[in-house]
DNA sequence: AAAAAAC
């Protein structure tokens, strides 16, 4: 099997050999001489089955005729998150180096004037998230009514993330005639209405997902205790000890535990970057970049990362928190194992979580094995800093942003080095510490029969002023 | 229960 029986032109098959492909996957294989015939295509297919080059590939070749007009693109690609858009455009500019295409990538967080001045210029081929698509749109520096190819991608992953709206309003700005190519992993009601109401006709190419929980992937669970600290230390000792990892996905799954934990990385001397929808779009880039060239060994990510993205060789994925929808799991872990390679899966679970595991197991139908805790690797190890604390001049300010802890809540994925920061875990949920209570103030605990919180703030918030306390009398 | 996406 080869790409040439496709039907592509020579242009593209140079560049696919370029690439150092040889054989078509079956998503490929299928796909692409129905868009080269102009049909409609409904695919259902995950990342990881070679899906962007079965739509990129052929558009290449039937954009060879014709030219772009001025705000009027020939094409529009709609992906759910920025850097999936991105990932499509390197994907244009890799195949599309024998031709002379005008590629342009509208997402959020970047500004309006380099975008415009493309669209000014005319696309072939225009890249979008929603939100900055329309924007675009209702500003009336794009017209849509040029479109002859419309694809809509992770469909069933904007549906969860509320896009459909936006997707029907877009679906209604371009030509009725044109050609949509429309990629889905699943099939849940809503999506087959979509389908239904902006395909038609279309033939429908369906590929089994790529072997990712069963064979390729080695998936354990590890035990942790509840609080974050427990929960770090028990990560840093599987990083450390982890067979053949060459690189890995820590997912977390709040935005603000995936900047602590960075933090509290590269303070342990990890090589770390961050990955979250908080970061400026610049930052989101370079984690990202440093990750893929293999510059940083450990990408602590959010769910923006978990489906979609093609890092292809990632040794290891760590479940930092247990994903609360089973679905998430599946495409978390899937970020390993791939490319034929194998890959492990390692989740934390605390007492928390036993529920959340549970219905994982149900949903990839098998039950995940406990591996043992890993021991200290080194009995210094503990979580606090792994120098004295500095403080610097200034108290850290307890702002907005800034925690009890002193880390800052989101630090746009920047490498902060380990210096003048207090640890994010030396104290968090050790326990009540000794009280040094302002003169004129009462402990709290002394005025409500209710031991301190766990996580209760250490200082002036932890006290209940004396006058506060008085009986207070209210007329009625 | 959270994340993602527009200024």
């Amino acid at each position: 099997m080869s790409f040439a029986h496709l039907g592509l032109s020579q242009k593209v098959l140079d560049a696919v050999t370029a690439a150092g492909y040889s054989a078509p996957t079956p998503i490929q294989d299928q796909a692409i001489p129905h868009v080269l015939a102009r049909r409609d295509v409904l695919g259902i297919a995950q990342t990881g089955t070679g899906k962007t080059a079965a739509f990129v590939l052929p558009m290449l070749t039937t954009l060879e005729q014709g030219r772009a007009r001025a705000r009027m693109p020939r094409t529009l690609i709609l992906e759910p998150t920025r850097e999936l858009a991105a990932q499509v455009e390197e994907s244009f500019i890799k195949y599309g180096k024998n031709h002379k295409l005008n590629v342009a990538l509208l997402i959020g967080g970047v500004s309006f004037g380099n975008q415009d001045t493309k669209l000014t210029r005319g696309v072939d081929v225009l890249i979008a998230t929603p939100g900055r698509l329309l924007d675009h749109t209702e500003r009336g520096g794009l017209l849509l009514t040029g479109v002859e190819l419309l694809v809509i991608d992770e469909a069933d992953r904007m549906l969860d993330m509320g896009f459909i709206p936006d997707i029907e309003r877009i679906c209604k700005l371009v030509p009725f005639t044109r050609q949509t190519l429309f990629f889905t992993a699943t099939m849940p009601p809503e999506i087959r209405r979509i389908t239904e109401q902006f395909l038609h006709n279309p033939v429908k190419v369906e590929v089994s997902r790529p072997a990712t929980t069963v064979e390729a992937i080695t998936q354990g669970l590890v035990k942790s205790g509840r609080e974050p600290h427990d929960k770090r230390e028990v990560l840093r000792r599987l990083i450390r000890q982890a067979e053949g990892l060459k690189n890995a996905i820590v997912f977390c799954n709040r935005k603000r535990d995936v900047a602590t934990l960075h933090r509290s990385l590269l303070r342990h001397k990890f090589s770390a970057v961050a990955l979250h929808g908080d970061m400026d779009q610049s930052s989101r880039m370079t984690a990202l970049d440093q990750f893929r060239k293999g510059d940083v060994t450990v990408l602590v990510a959010s769910d923006v990362a978990a489906r979609g993205l093609d890092i292809p060789d990632v040794s290891h994925v760590f479940n930092f928190d247990v994903p609360h929808h089973p679905d998430d799991y599946v495409h978390r872990i899937g970020r390993t194992g791939r490319a034929g390679r194998t890959g492990t899966a390692i989740t934390i679970v605390t007492s928390a979580d036993h529920k959340a595991v549970a219905a994982i197991e149900k949903l990839i139908g098998r039950s995940i094995a406990w591996l043992g805790a890993p021991p200290a690797d080194d009995p210094a190890e503990d979580d606090r800093p792994s120098e004295p604390v500095r403080m610097g001049t200034r108290a850290p300010r307890r702002g907005r942003d800034t925690r009890r802890d002193g880390t800052v809540a989101d630090v746009g994925g920047r490498s902060e080095p380990s210096g003048g920061r207090t640890d994010a875990g030396g104290r968090a949920g050790r326990g009540p510490r000794a009280k040094t209570a302002p003169a004129n103030v009462m402990p709290l605990e002394t005025a409500r029969k209710r031991p301190p919180r766990d996580d209760a703030p250490d200082d002036i918030e932890n006290y209940l002023p004396a006058f506060l306390l008085r009986p207070v009398r209210v007329k009625a």
